[in-house]
DNA sequence: ACAAAAGTGTTTTTTATACACCCATGC
DNA sequence: GCATGGGTGTATAAAAAACACTTTTGT
């Protein structure tokens, strides 16, 4: 940033923040969107991210957490984030002649535990889980915005143990598994080799617990250790 | 973003772009960020990252290239959106108490080809490369964005074909392992494996001709072909 | 008893790592 | 001819991938 002593006029920004909010639901199978109905111009009754414009004295990712607080009772979520879209004209509001005020948005990106993320419902219909197979038309340039938190999203997956912030305290090899299915889609691995490359990484934690599912064999409850991780932290690929 | 109702006052921004730009030395062996000398406050005679404010009907992406056409001569570059940085307080030009303009600042990232580089120098000593291993106390947060740009520079190392948009047309394996060495340090990779490792991957096309450098047996050249790289985008760890 | 889900082990293939060695040139 | 930098090959270790098989439960 510098001061200017140039000729050119200076664009003014309104500033807000859109949050890509994703959830793995990992009993019905599904990775799910939070969108909400949008009930003014423009994009009337379209779906819409989450957003907010920052108040004063707040940071951005405040600005992001307030977003989420305001929807959804969550207490365990990843959040960082995303992308900054600023250009000109990706807002109708802006009136494409006089150079009016401009819209820029921070997105961020947030993974919650679906069970535990209790829906506000102040307005029936209007905000809601969407299964990402299977969106709407999304207002502004939200679907673009959407598609970098998708790719975020598998990132983080594969080199991050974001997973572990999202499951329970306690969870099974299979539900490990079954999460990152939903995501990477059927057979992205051998469930056998996934077991023994990430219990020989050391950093799950047999609680000696056991849980059983109906029928079949009860399964060994497992939990995450960070210290234990901690050296594979920068280290690539150790999910899959 | 959406309308409000909300009774807390709107923070109001100027948005700014501020650039990491790095080169690669590859002769000299060093790896060198451009840097401009501040002349008015806050800051007066610090070094910060080379930046502006953001002027009506232009991207923030048009922005950074301006900044880099500003300062320097370039043909060959590699560009991309790093992080935004847009907490309350971080431009000591903020009034602390009366909550004025917030400064945002999103910054870009980068890489330059060094030789093909020249500076435009309108101000001596006011625009000048820094090795990075000997920097100068930087300006507001800008050792902050700088850190994340070099955290940015070594992962699209790693998974990018980035280094092609900075090398030469043609060059010899010897630079590109010389570029990598410069970023990830002395024996990161033994240089008979990493010849034979890229080499396989079957994107570095050999051009039959022939470069000598002083004693020794002369080099072939090598050229990047794009089209036969495709298959290993999104694919981790190509380079490394 | 048998289906279902969890968990173990084995075999094969591929990739990484560490070197030793040969090649072409300038001086 | 020998130092210098370029380039090839090989032997070993480690990891990934495929898949057969055993264990423990509910019904």
């Amino acid at each position: 940033m510098k001061n200017l002593s140039e000729s050119k006029k200076l664009a003014d920004f309104k500033v807000g923040v859109d949050n890509v909010i994703f959830s793995l639901d990992i009993r019905q199978n599904r990775l799910l969107v939070l969108l909400i109905k949008r009930t003014e111009k423009p994009f009337e009754n379209y779906w819409s991210l989450p957003g907010t414009l920052v108040r004063e004295g707040e940071s951005l990712e405040a600005s992001a957490e307030r977003i989420l607080a305001e929807k959804i009772l969550v207490n365990n979520l990843y959040l960082e984030q995303l992308y900054t879209f600023g250009g000109p004209h990706r807002d109708p509001r802006e009136d494409p002649t006089s150079y009016g005020d401009r819209y820029l948005s921070v997105s961020y990106f947030a993974l919650v535990r679906f069970e535990d993320s209790g829906l506000i419902i102040r307005d029936l219909n209007q905000t809601a889980w969407h299964e990402l197979q299977n969106l709407p038309a999304l207002a502004f340039d939200h679907q673009e915005i959407l598609n970098y938190g998708y790719r975020r999203l598998r990132n983080k997956l594969e080199y991050s143990p974001i997973a572990f912030d999202v499951l329970p305290e306690v969870f099974t090899l299979a539900d490990l598994f079954q999460l990152y299915t939903i995501v990477f889609g059927e057979n992205f691995s051998d469930y056998s080799n996934f077991r023994s490359r990430l219990l020989k990484l050391g950093f799950l934690k047999d609680t000696g617990l056991k849980i059983t599912k109906g029928a079949g064999r009860p399964a060994s409850l497992y939990q995450f250790d960070a210290k234990a991780f901690a050296p594979f932290k920068d280290k690539p690929l150790v999910f899959i």
